[in-house]
DNA sequence: ATACATGCAAACGGTTTGCAGAATA
DNA sequence: TATTCTGCAAACCGTTTGCATGTAT
């Protein structure tokens, strides 16, 4: 565990989540002004093996990362992008049922139009 | 609609899904030699936007594409890489439901380990 | 005739990697 | 001391794009 990966552990944790790995490397870099950007995806990269954090693949742009904690799924706006968590109750225990063996992890993401782009399409 | 576009859309039809822009473009050129590589991004893309196909982000490697037809999830197995379809019946309209507005699509990945792979892993 | 799609190749963006030196256990 | 990790920069890979030409309507 070296002060790096304390700090990007760190910055996850204090994060709301859906940071790319781009801005966790500007965050690290205003308390370590010399760490690389390589150094964060390999963190990253790392963390998410251990189950640490999550990626999330987006539609558009960059993949981002979630602290893992409350399993959970994600509202993506097609017309802006923007991106919220929903809490998808019990969804894990089902799919393990009716797949009738352990799942490891796994990623909803929803696409719809969010109340202002739907009122933008609409005129 | 071009000659290619029409290939590219024949080959989706024709094929069982999963497939990689670069399998399609491969396919394609063996009926259509001077094909493009950027004519197949650029109609896999148009025809994502119709809501003919579907990508799926894969967790490592390159986009894939189904034709879309009957919703479903993907099992990925996180050992071998490999992608099968599971059904999921009813999510679509459960998760309409319970956002309480329309659901454009979503993309729903289990990661779990397969038979094979959870086997080579115990010993 | 006009607009749009293509082939080509170069550029792009996000991510990974080889390497020499530094930090860790 | 042995090993793992870092910073750096170059390479990588999937994808996109500008442009001149060709094709469809």
């Amino acid at each position: 565990m070296t002060r790096q990966r304390a700090l990007i552990f760190e910055i996850m944790q204090n994060h709301p989540g859906h940071l790319t790995a781009d801005e966790i490397f500007a965050l690290a870099k205003q308390r370590m002004p010399n760490i690389a950007r390589g150094t964060v995806y390999r963190n990253l990269k790392l963390m998410e093996q251990a189950n640490e954090i999550a990626r999330l693949e987006m539609p558009a742009g960059p993949d981002r990362f979630d602290k893992t904690s409350v399993p959970h799924g994600h509202l993506y706006c097609d017309g802006c992008g923007e991106l919220q968590d929903i809490p998808v109750v019990g969804l894990m225990r089902e799919l393990e049922t009716a797949i009738g063996t352990q799942v490891r992890s796994y990623q909803l993401t929803i696409h719809y139009l969010c109340p202002a782009c739907r009122r933008k399409q609409a005129q």
